[in-house]
DNA sequence: AGTTAACAACTATCGTAAGTTTGTCAACTA
DNA sequence: TAGTTGACAAACTTACGATAGTTGTTAACT
């Protein structure tokens, strides 16, 4: 009987695990397929190169997260109250995670292409699942004012997670909660020149 | 007859240069002191160390940048137009900066603590500037909230810093602008728990 | 679908020597 | 007083060759 993690998740759990440990740019190939119990060539067969292992990896952590932030989102029904439940949930998974706080304590030289490097990154994924939450949440949000909305909100939770907030997260959360909608309803898009 | 500048701004501008040039971690106390036409042992007699040196460099260059901005806030009465005019000036003068460049580019391990490192840091310095802004010219801001809009407001024009905005900046601005006030006079603060 | 073995090319680490740079002296000059 | 040069130990960086480890690939095997 086989486990019943597919080897993917293995790699990439044993991934996840030497890195937090070790560093990404300590982190060799060979250690990961140790941690996960196979060989080096079969993660090949998986993986087209160390890179994408990475990034794989990376993605996959920042999907996790945002799986549990709209489940946070969509127990609720009023718009405010929804965002500001997922920016707490952001703020309640980001604290403390392993591989975060290694790699902004210790190698932001890496983590930074990664948040910010081009649609690939966390950040141009983030920000297209933000624009999904807003405009399924918020009534009346179109597409180039819920995509300025889903900017702000993507760029501020990265910013939170690089540096968290000094200000207790229910007050950080109600007020960027606040903002978005408030600015969603009100901004009368100027057809500007 | 000397030179209209005082020796600091002497040394001060010669930093500026010598880190656009080469680099923050190549750049050496001596170049410096060579750049601005002075012995390195005067420069010591005006900032305690290379530390020193660099993160009033840094600081400086922020004040500047800060200074044009308030000039542009100050032109408009209007706290949305006022503050629009605040982001839009920042992105122009953030865009193209030879050292902010150089910086985002290769040294993002040195710039994320300059940025983000406690109260002397870049983040905490407009963050105390954005708010003076805010409560002057949006009336009724008051404590908690201008503390919580002033957050908003410096974290997103750091974010634009490390990654420009993909959209227009008369779009991001406007819609920046508009949520931080609407956020302001609508939020009302839920005495939360 | 997984395994081990072998391989060239590349990259990292180590030790050590040589060279810079830092931060601090003291003595000197306009 | 505000600047200069020269000297110095401690710390740090660079260069370099030897060594070891890693990457990505291919091949034969279960």
């Amino acid at each position: 009987m086989t486990s019943e993690l597919t080897v993917e998740e293995r790699l990439l759990d044993a991934t996840l695990e030497v890195a937090a440990d070790h560093g990404i740019s300590r982190l060799s190939v060979g250690d990961v397929a140790k941690r996960a119990g196979l060989s080096r060539q079969t993660l090949y067969k998986h993986f087209a190169s160390r890179d994408d292992l990475v990034s794989r990896t990376v993605l996959r952590e920042a999907g996790r997260i945002v799986e549990q932030v709209i489940a946070a989102a969509v127990l609720h029904d009023d718009p405010v109250a929804s965002i500001e439940a997922a920016i707490l949930e952001t703020l309640r998974l980001v604290r403390g995670h392993p591989l975060l706080d290694r790699l902004v304590a210790t190698e932001p030289e890496v983590l930074l292409p990664l948040l910010i490097g081009g649609p690939w990154g966390v950040l141009g994924a983030i920000r297209d699942i933000s624009k999904q939450i807003i405009e399924e949440r918020v009534p009346g949000a179109t597409g180039p004012e819920s995509s300025s909305a889903a900017d702000l909100l993507s760029r501020m939770l990265i910013s939170y997670t690089v540096r968290s907030p000094d200000q207790p997260p229910e007050e950080v959360a109600h007020f960027l909660s606040t903002a978005i909608v408030a600015g969603l309803t009100t901004a009368p898009t100027p057809a500007h020149r």
